[in-house]
This record gives C-alpha cells, sequence and structure tokens, in this order.
RNA sequence: GGUUCCGUGGCCGAGUGGCUAGGCAGAGCUCUGCAAAAGCUUCUACAGCAGUUCGAAUCUGCUCGGAACCUCCA
C-alpha cells in the first residue's frame, strides 16, 4: 500500500507526510469567528478537514486536532446599529458580545452536526486566552521584533523580514507590499506600512477590552492561532489548516509570530482549501453572494430553487478535489442529491448481500472489486482525493446493482471478496468520507407500516387487483415514498427527499 | 499595478506526456400488468494560436477570457 502524501502550502510541493512523533498527528484548523451565521463557503473547510481528521485516524493516529473559536476582537453583530455599542444604555439594552458570541457558536455547533462532521478534540476561545496571548507579545517585544506605540503593539515586518523568509508561504516579497498595501486605520502609528497588530488600545466605545501591560486593549487578529495552537500542540506540530484566503496576511502573520516565540514555523505541512465559487467568484460577505447555512438546508434565499441537505452539501464537496474551486449551482447541487440517494441506496443494498455459494467463480468480477475498492486508499493516499474515490464508488453502484437483479451472478464471488467489499464501502461511506442515512429519522417505526402495506400491495397484486396495488403506491409516492418493485417480486421503498 | 492560479463535453467536476474518471441531464434498449428503480448502450470534451515530442487536455511561448490574494474574509 502507498503511504499518505499532501500538498504542502508552504513548499508549494507534494510531500511525503511524517509526524514528528510516531503515531501521533497534531492538527490545528482556523474556526469560525462567532459575529455572523456561516454560509457556504464555511462549510467546505470544516468539512475537509472533518475527513483528513478520519483520514488520520483511519490510518491509525492519535491525532488532536484542535479548531479555535475566533470570538474577540471589533464585535458588532451583523446589522446591528452601532450606537449599541455605546455604554450610556442600561446593560440589558446594550449588545452583550458574550450573548451575541454565545448564539452563533451554537449555531455553529448546529451546523457541524447536520454535516456530521465530528468534534474536534479541543476548541478554545480567543477570549479564554487572552493571558496565552498577551504572554506571547511580551516575548515577541523582548525579543525585539514588537514595538509599543500608544498602548497598541505592533509587530516589526521589516526586522523580521530581514532574518526570516518572510513571505515565503503567502508568495509574498515585502518589496512589493510597500507599493501595493492601502491605507488602514491606525497606519500611522506603524513604522512600516506592513506591519501588523498584536494588540490594539480599545477606544472607549469598544465592547470588547481586557486590561493589558499596555493598556486597555484586545487582541490582534493573528495572536490567538499562535497561542492557542502553541498552548495545545507545541511549538511545532504537524499540520495547519484553513481556507486559501487565510494564507495572507493571516497564516504569514502566524508563522512570523511563532517563529520568534518559539524559534519554529509552527506546523510542518500547511494545508489550504479552496474557495466556493458562485457565478465564478468567490462566496463572500463583501460580494454580497452569501448563502447561509440555514438558507441552504432550508431552500429560503432567492437563489435557490429548492432546499438541499447537509448531506447533499458534504457529498457535493466532496466531489471535488479540495484544492479546486467548487462552483455553486442549483443544477451543481441537484446533481449532488440524485448521486448521493443513489450511492446511498446501493451501499445499504450492499451491506444486505449475502455470499452464496460458488456456482462458477467469476475471477474477472473478483479482480475488478479489489481493484476498485483497493484504490480507495491510494487516492486518499494521494493528498486526500475524495473525488476519485467516489468516482471508483459509482462504478461499484453499478455492479451492486447488477449483483441485486441477477444481471450478475451472486454466485460467482467468493465470501472473502463480499467481506472485503463491505468492510471498505463501510470504511468509506461512513467512517472517512462522514455521510450518514438522512432518512434515518423517517425509519424506525415507520418501517412496520410500510412492511404492511408492501404485504398488502403484494396480496392484492397476486390477485391481479391493480386497482388495490396501484392505490396504495401511487398514495405513498404522494406523500415522498417510491415503491418500487424487484425483479424478484419482492417490493423496496425509497423516500424521496 | 504586483503576485499566484485557472479555462475540460448541456451542467458539476477527476485527470500532469500515450491506456481519453465519475455524477447529473438527454437519447435508445432490456426488465415490468402499468410505473418507478435498476442494468446495458449512446452522446465524448479538453479556450485559441504556435512550438517541443514518435505521441499533449497534460510540457514551452504567445493571445483571449476568468478568478484569488495584496483589506476583514473559509
Amino acid at each position: 500500500m502507498s503511504s499518505l502524501k499532501v500538498h504542502n502550502s508552504y513548499s508549494k510541493k507534494k510531500e511525503e507526510f511524517a509526524s514528528i512523533i510516531p503515531n501521533h498527528v497534531g492538527m490545528y484548523v482556523c474556526g469560525p469567528t462567532v459575529s455572523g451565521e456561516s454560509h457556504l463557503g464555511h462549510a467546505r473547510p470544516f468539512i475537509t478537514f472533518d475527513v483528513i481528521y478520519r483520514y488520520l485516524k483511519h490510518l491509525n493516529y492519535k491525532v488532536r486536532y484542535v479548531r479555535n473559536i475566533t470570538d474577540a476582537g471589533h464585535f458588532e453583530e451583523e446589522g446591528r446599529a452601532a450606537e449599541d455599542k455605546i455604554s450610556k444604555k442600561a446593560v440589558l439594552e446594550k449588545l452583550e458580545p458574550m450573548e451575541l458570541v454565545q448564539k452563533y457558536t451554537n449555531l455553529f455547533h448546529w451546523a457541524m452536526k447536520q454535516f456530521n462532521n465530528l468534534d474536534p478534540s479541543i476548541e478554545p476561545t480567543a477570549t479564554g486566552h487572552i493571558v496565552e496571548q498577551i504572554n506571547m507579545i511580551e516575548k515577541i517585544i523582548a525579543d525585539g521584533y514588537a514595538y509599543v506605540v500608544n498602548g497598541s503593539v505592533y509587530f516589526d515586518v521589516k526586522k523580521y523580514a530581514g532574518k526570516y523568509p518572510y513571505g515565503k508561504l503567502s508568495g509574498r516579497v515585502l518589496d512589493d507590499l510597500l507599493e501595493t498595501t492601502r491605507d488602514l486605520e491606525g497606519q500611522d502609528e506603524k513604522h512600516n506600512k506592513q506591519d501588523f497588530a498584536l494588540w490594539k488600545a480599545a477606544p472607549p466605545e469598544h465592547i470588547m477590552r481586557w486590561k493589558s501591560p499596555w493598556g486597555e486593549g484586545f487582541p490582534g487578529w493573528h495572536i490567538e492561532c499562535s497561542a492557542m495552537s502553541t498552548k495545545y500542540l507545541g511549538e511545532q506540530f504537524d499540520i495547519h489548516g484553513g481556507g486559501m484566503d487565510l494564507m495572507f496576511p493571516h497564516h504569514e502573520s502566524e508563522i512570523a509570530q511563532s517563529t520568534i516565540c518559539n524559534k519554529h514555523v509552527p506546523a510542518r505541512y500547511w494545508l489550504h482549501n479552496n474557495m466556493i465559487t458562485i457565478n465564478g467568484r468567490k462566496m463572500g460577505k463583501s460580494y454580497n453572494n452569501v448563502i447561509r447555512l440555514t438558507e441552504l438546508f432550508s431552500g429560503n434565499h432567492e437563489l435557490l430553487t429548492q432546499a438541499y441537505s447537509p448531506m447533499t452539501i458534504r457529498f457535493f464537496i466532496l466531489q471535488t478535489h479540495y484544492r479546486s474551486t467548487l462552483d455553486f449551482s442549483n443544477e451543481a447541487l441537484q446533481a449532488a442529491e440524485k448521486g448521493l440517494k443513489r450511492l446511498w441506496e446501493a451501499y445499504e443494498e450492499l451491506q444486505k448481500l449475502e455470499f452464496d455459494a460458488y456456482k462458477e467463480r467469476n475471477e474477472e468480477l473478483e479482480k475488478t472489486f479489489y481493484k476498485l475498492c483497493g484504490e480507495f486508499d491510494e487516492f486518499m493516499n494521494d493528498d486526500f482525493n475524495t473525488a476519485k474515490v467516489l468516482a471508483n464508488m459509482f462504478t461499484l453502484v453499478s455492479n451492486i446493482n447488477s449483483l441485486k437483479s441477477g444481471n450478475l451472478e451472486k454466485t460467482t464471488l467468493s465470501a472473502d471478496c463480499y467481506a472485503y467489499v463491505k468492510k471498505q464501502f463501510k470504511a468509506y461511506v461512513e467512517d472517512i468520507l462522514g455521510l450518514q442515512d438522512e432518512n434515518e429519522d423517517k425509519r424506525g417505526r415507520l418501517n412496520g407500516v410500510l412492511d404492511l402495506l408492501i404485504d398488502l400491495r403484494k396480496e392484492a397484486k397476486s390477485k391481479k387487483d391493480y386497482v388495490t396495488s396501484d392505490k396504495i403506491r401511487n398514495q405513498l409516492n404522494r406523500l415522498g415514498i417510491l415503491m418500487k418493485d424487484e425483479k424478484d417480486g419482492n417490493i423496496s421503498y425509497s423516500f424521496e427527499k
């Protein structure tokens, strides 16, 4: 079997993966900013790295997966009037940052559950690690790579770049940045335009503030990740993940901060997922083209012709490689929805298939099964190519359906082969790709009712009482339950979305 | 303006030198009381131009088109 290779954004090459401590992996992924609702674009990294997390576990690594919650900064709820922040109002009338943060954190967790993402091992919050951040900043100041101006602290990028390869991750050249950086708030305080804030002094109306050696303020935008990843994963860890749009300045700054404090680039492998686009454009607040997850699940958005389930979205995302852009459209989502349904039904069918003693062995067919299932591992080892895994699965779907219908003889395969295919499918469909049955809740006691109706329909059919049999089928159909006559005389059913 | 990336059939997307994934849609056939489902078959593409090569979607150059980052951003 091949070994795991990952595309490292830091070296811009595909590299053999080797963990620092054998059998253990430390992985840090930039989490959500909980000042608003997550949208479709946000779903991508969390699903991507969930699959990576699952796959590493499948490879028997003990993984510590850390994903932060950014709940500190310049907070203001989307659309909420800025006056809320003025402190003269009564406590209950004021925007309470923690309330806002709680609301969106809960919503985020709800969405992650919907997607069947596993919980990270540790989900630290920025507000819970102010002390660690302050300590780190002090260290950077002591080392001479940061300076204090009016209660704010800035990182001295120019000095850093003199000694370390600043811009390596994002392919940035310091001199170019000098030319192009636009005017930003607090620019006049910085020694150089490319410097970034480690700590910002809080103006009086700012609602989030903490005491620090430099006065009341709040942490800069990048220091939380450096502080929390160091705390929970160590000075150097294996994988750092996030969206490509975070490479600069966020991850570049993280590297600079950690390099000064810990004398290391924090992570060995930097993995970045690409963006979800809509009409070829990145989905983002500034483009005014976001579809929130709640809207997606409910279909309640002008761009949506219908609702899409969390699993449909998960499948949609996994059908393309994580480093490619993925373009949203109703057509594409509908295709994913149908594809997933077909895959899932065949998967359930497979688990029900029983081994029949040989009549005549079909070696060609067995070889095909072994090959297609074996390649799942190869494809995942090649930088987590879920798209190829799914392609193979669909080829297998045809074969499974043929076995079911008798187009292919069940008696031509060995028990070993059945067992292997079942095992691989289960491992990949459920454990690694993290797909799950969306109709589970509808099943249960409904099953018994449907079995009864199936019996009645069979009876009617055997008496050629097609009026009754059609009535049962058609009525159920109207309720979104499809009855299907199988070749062998059995009747099966499936739920429409 | 700088840096980087991309342009694959009706749509979404794999794919890095020869063997032309896969899903969805369309067409035909088979099965079937009728349907549905499923199976089989079919439609077969690599923005354009030039070059390298026995051979290119895949390498090089140019042209056109699009995007991301350079600002919070998954």
